[in-house]
DNA sequence: TAGAGATTGTTTGGACGCTAATAATCTACA
DNA sequence: TGTAGATTATTAGCGTCCAAACAATCTCTA
């Protein structure tokens, strides 16, 4: 929902194809824009900080994990990233290929897997994180430190909702 | 970015690691917390209105674009629903082959593609939209009127930056 | 009126991302 | 002790998602 068309334009033709339903254009309004935000931070940063490196969003969250609590296990990556196992496996075989971790057995468990950042990896965040962080400010350029509390707080709730239901 | 750990933990370790750089975790907050929001939202969304249709995200943005303007050219859907031609025309053909849609050449310019939703196509949407704007209230069901049109101020500003940058 | 360059949709190849199924391993309880 | 059930990572199969290459078509200009 990016837009061409400007918002009451798609207010006006909604109501159009919907009259007599009662719709919250509010509500609507925010939603569309978590995404639009959403993506066009993403696309941002990727551009701007992640490409350089040849590194993904997903690598990069994974990266970024791995390497705030290396070693680490592999299920808690999953978890702290908000993916599943499965995409996590894909992900990690390609970080692998490129060098910035190492996938070892669990010493106790043996169904676990161990992830280890390599010196290379380890380089890599060191200068990329600062990177990346001098970025968000700038996303979040506008706000002063109560309004990015503010606008962090209202998106909590959104999510917390959201994740209680089924 | 979802969290086994508290942001506290993280705090403290990525100071650990990153000692002596100035990092703004206010910023990184409310960076993390657009993309937590928006994948929550997206799954309750995809969980509680879409998947009992088998409709993907991606197939609903198509159809809600295509329903509001059609007929509409494709790289207009391509456009305003945020994603590449490439990405459009996979999808184009998964919802034809459900047959919720239909494509026809451009009568003017032949190189165009024009949308059209089928009946099957047109009485989906007239139910399942105000079910989608339903729920879309019950996601902003924490906020009253002001405080959403806030929100979405917030975001159209983060928006609006990341989209005007290079 | 050619023809060079731009634009459009599609294809191709690669990386994500999910669920379901699978194999290996661990845990609990009789 | 042993075995049924739980948990783990991986694989398989499908649907996004993108950039780059491509063929068809249009536009502009000499």
């Amino acid at each position: 929902m990016s837009g061409a068309h400007t918002l009451n334009e798609t207010e006006r033709q909604v109501e159009n194809k919907l009259s007599g339903m009662t719709l919250d254009f509010d509500s609507m309004a925010a939603v569309s824009n978590i995404f639009r935000a959403a993506n066009a931070t993403r696309n941002y940063l990727e551009r701007t900080v992640l490409a350089p490196h040849g590194l993904s969003w997903t690598g990069f969250v994974v990266l970024w994990v791995s390497w705030i609590w290396e070693p680490i296990e592999t299920r808690v990556i999953a978890q702290e990233g908000g993916f599943s196992k499965a995409t996590l496996t894909g992900v990690l075989q390609t970080l692998e290929g490129k060098g910035y971790l190492k996938r070892d057995p669990g010493s106790g468990d043996k169904r676990l897997v161990i992830v280890t950042l390599t010196p290379k990896g380890r380089n890599l965040m060191k200068k990329l994180f600062p990177d990346f962080n001098a970025h968000e400010q700038k996303v979040l350029g506008g706000f002063n430190k109560a309004e990015k509390r503010e606008l962090t707080i209202a998106l909590r709730k959104i999510t917390s909702f959201t994740e209680s239901q089924d």
